[in-house]
DNA sequence: AAAATGTTTGACCACATGGTTAAACATAAT
DNA sequence: ATTATGTTTAACCATGTGGTCAAACATTTT
């Protein structure tokens, strides 16, 4: 038990903890407490809330922003690339489903600080992922295997369809729930199926062949 | 200036705190403050705290679920529905950009009361919008419409991507600043493409056509 | 005019929370 | 052994915040 384990410990329970309850929820002792250590030790290792906080937004930003990266990265085929995309983005935030709207929330309220982080981040991988998925979309246009669209819009698609589930899990089991649709939910073999039916709509809605039907 | 309107003053501002600060970060005085009151008589009308975020809570739901459910009742053609859902949506969210998350997050984080609610509030329309929802999706599939898919999945597909722009709207104002594509962005257009763009990607990719390439 | 209700002022309280401090103890490094 | 570093205990402080109270004033209702 050394003291980086600690230090590792603590950063992981303060991850958890602003993940779930925000910067104005969040609270030091629960931190602590998640840590399983005391309060005195927690500013021992980082000085403030605000501190540690720009520390877990930075942490959390690299892994997000990292994994999307290294999957996408170096994939040429366009089918293999959406695909990957898709599947990525439900893995990452199933597993992690508080993750999205934690960097959307803290990147709407967040000043300068958060948004330095996030230039950071980005700029470290390169290049960076938002130019690759342009690439990846605008090369598949050029060659003809999808029709005209704007790109931009197809990103936001992807991201839309790919990570609401997640962020919107609570609200749609209580609603099924509810309405009684949604027994015998299961959430593994829905999300593997959200995978194939998100790339496949999507790649239908994409094909690019003549007006064949008026 | 009678009581209803300042009454009606004090909500109106609540609503504004709440759902930019959450329920952790607003502020009593703030909300004081935006109404152009004091304290005093912000616990004169609403007691508590809790009790005027309850409020404020029913009245969000209701303004988002209301609209939708009028939009979309009694529509019975499949395609008029899926463009009037979108543009729904996407009008909705825009007017009110911090409105889904704060749905979303304070149902996650809620207990009791918040779940209570919502189910008050979406017993009210008959019949309920998810079951309009449902209806028209499988009425389409039988009628040989559209293709077999499964229904939860698509709605999920359109409140993903008709609600995910004003949700990560700041970050991606961000990004895409930083990345020098979306010079000369205007937020009116861009909304009135991603609506037809959506349909169109989504209407195409639930086409019925019989296997005619491979 | 009188009563009821709306509204302000300003002081006040209890409590939670971020943060500090000093002293003691534990463990590892020299 | 001694020093440096990690860790706990427990008390403590300043501040912010939700909430209250009493008294006065304003406006509307009766």
């Amino acid at each position: 038990m050394n003291n980086t384990s600690k230090e590792e410990l603590i950063l992981e329970a303060a991850m958890d903890e602003f993940i779930a309850r925000g910067w104005s929820g969040a609270r030091m002792q629960s931190i602590a407490d998640r840590a399983g250590i005391n309060k005195t030790l927690l500013h021992y290792y980082y000085r403030s809330k605000e501190n540690l906080y720009e520390q877990i937004v930075r942490r959390t930003m690299e892994y997000f922003f990292g994994s999307i990266f290294r999957k996408i990265s170096g994939i040429e085929n366009f089918e293999e690339f959406l695909r990957t995309f898709i599947n990525t983005l439900i893995d990452l935030s199933s597993d992690n489903p508080r993750l999205p709207m934690f960097i959307m929330q803290e990147l709407s309220r967040g000043g300068e600080a958060v948004l330095a982080i996030l230039n950071d981040v980005l700029s470290r991988n390169n290049p960076p992922v938002t130019v690759v998925m342009l690439r990846n979309i605008t090369r598949a246009m050029d060659q003809g295997k999808i029709r005209k669209i704007s790109p931009i819009q197809l990103i936001m698609t992807l991201l839309g369809s790919s990570l609401y589930f997640a962020m919107a899990e609570p609200i749609v089991m209580k609603i099924g729930g509810m309405n009684g649709f949604m027994e015998g939910f299961d959430r593994k073999s829905f999300l593997e199926e959200r995978k194939k039916e998100i790339f496949e709509l999507i790649y239908r809605g994409l094909e690019n062949r003549v007006a064949d039907h008026g």
